[in-house]
RNA sequence: CGGGCCGUAGUAUACCGGUAGUACACCUGCUUUGGGAGCAGGUUGACCGAGUUCGAUUCUCGGCGGCCCGACCA
């Protein structure tokens, strides 16, 4: 991609109406445009790096055995007064049509998937079933804040099982709880499976997940040397004691952490409330066991601007990143380099390698902070010197190391990873 | 939802009861060219409504919108 025809161009000073620096960043940089409070629109950079995170969720999620599915998300409002969601949630945005019809917009969709699940699951050979989607949510949050972080619309992905038996669900649980630990992992985060509340679903404890970032809102307490975290409203230990997980190796910290997922055991509430059996064995009817399991798209890509950013700007993890390269051409109309920095853009393409290729007619100082502020991972400067040298000066984002490179081996490099 | 602050070019900000200035961006030209260039010229603006006033962008009220703290957070 040519950055001269790239729609959306850096900014030098942030929003004045934006605090977070997350929402700072990403409107600088161009990835975001904001609609009006907890709303924001994905341009070019941002479109990518969101492709980016629901591939590796989409794998992970095939990988468990889900099957991708795409729910509406204009909701007719009967399923959502025959759970009492209708009255209960008070997040829940509500719509009236010319007609007095009444609507919903989905916040999540246990009231969709499971009727849908009623229609198909007959058997206990139809089972266990996992299906899961990324699209939007709507949430009508009375205070948006943190920018993508808690929008009013925002992408998730949502995953749904059923189960035959409360084995089988546990051992689903434990597989999609290393799943979503891949996930954060491969975006580049480290996220902590954290006991908390099971909140309005159930009584049980869930699991979610969390990142450490001071812009997270809840609290979290971990213990230093085993995985023992847990959200402070669950908690009955403190900060400083020993941890009774591991026998007291290690002690409790307390750090701001932001949800990232969750993942919750939903029993049988929903196949309840809408009356969803499946023919057992033996010949007898039986409810099944439901779980959700949430990811928080658009949040996943907010905190890893929280967590990884620096004074210059975004630092994207390769696996995220909105291209693998950032090609800077310093031409200043010497044909010489026009030429060069068009060779290798050709060949980096080829090589199916994605590149931005700063073609601008901008000086190089203008080139390198826009090119910072953008975070994409590896720089490659294409200048006279360069030209003389044979070899392009190849920087890192996150380090700043530099390095001389030839084209074949700055190709070798980047596909043999 | 309670409390607070705030709405001025595309962005960020000044000033002012007598219709607005700066910087960046944008357009034209010349020069410059490895860390956000310089000169010259140019384009662009008071959230909406009502009230007070000879006159309102400025003061008052209402609406709408934004941000912060708290509460809330499937």
């Amino acid at each position: 991609m040519r950055q001269s025809t790239l729609f959306t161009k850096t900014r030098r000073e942030a929003p004045k109406d934006e605090v977070s620096k997350n929402a700072q960043l990403l409107i600088r940089a161009g990835f975001v445009h904001k609609e009006m409070a907890g709303v924001y629109s994905y341009l070019p950079l941002g479109r990518r790096v969101l492709e980016n995170i629901e591939r590796i969720v989409r794998e992970e999620m095939d990988r468990i055995g889900g099957q991708e599915i795409r729910m509406a998300t204009l909701h007719p409002s009967e399923p959502w007064k025959q759970t009492g969601a209708w009255d209960n949630v008070d997040v829940l945005f509500k719509i009236n049509s010319r007609t007095e019809k009444e609507y919903a917009l989905g916040q999540s969709e246990e009231e969709i998937v499971t009727p849908i699940g009623q229609e198909y699951l007959n058997s206990y050979k139809d089972l266990p079933l996992k299906v899961y989607q990324i699209g939007q949510k709507y949430r009508d949050e009375l205070r948006a804040k943190s920018g993508i972080m808690r929008g009013r619309e925002f992408t998730m992905k949502d995953m749904y099982s059923f189960h035959a038996t409360q084995e089988d669900f546990d051992k689903f649980y434990a597989e999609a709880k290393d799943a979503y630990l891949r996930v954060y992992d491969r975006v580049g985060l480290v996220a902590k499976a954290t006991e908390a509340s099971g909140g309005a679903f159930t009584t049980k404890l869930s699991y979610e997940f969390m990142v450490l970032t001071d812009a997270g809102e809840d609290d979290i307490l971990y213990c230093g040397s085993c995985s023992y975290c847990t959200n402070v409203e669950v908690s009955e230990q403190k900060e400083g004691e020993k941890c009774t997980r591991c026998n007291g190796a290690g002690t409790l910290a307390r750090a701001k952490a932001s949800e990232v997922g969750n993942i919750f055991d939903l029993g049988t509430k929903y196949a309840k409330d809408f009356n969803v059996t499946y023919r057992t064995q033996d010949g007898t009817d039986a409810l099944p066991i439901m779980g959700c399991f949430g990811i928080g798209i658009t949040r996943l890509m907010g905190v890893v601007v929280e967590a990884l950013s620096d004074a210059k700007g975004i630092v994207w993890p390769e696996s995220i990143a909105p291209f693998r390269v950032h090609l800077i051409e310093l031409s200043n109309g010497n044909k010489d380099v026009e030429s060069e920095a068009a060779e290798l853009y050709r060949e980096l393409t080829a090589a199916k390698i994605p590149v931005l290729w700063d073609d601008r007619e901008a000086r190089a100082g203008e080139k390198f902070a826009d090119s910072d502020l953008i975070g994409i991972p590896l720089r490659v400067i294409v200048s006279e010197k360069t030209v003389a040298s044979g070899k392009f000066e190849c920087v890192t984002r996150a380090t700043g190391k530099v390095e001389h490179k030839s084209i074949s081996e700055l190709i070798g490099h980047l596909t043999h990873e």
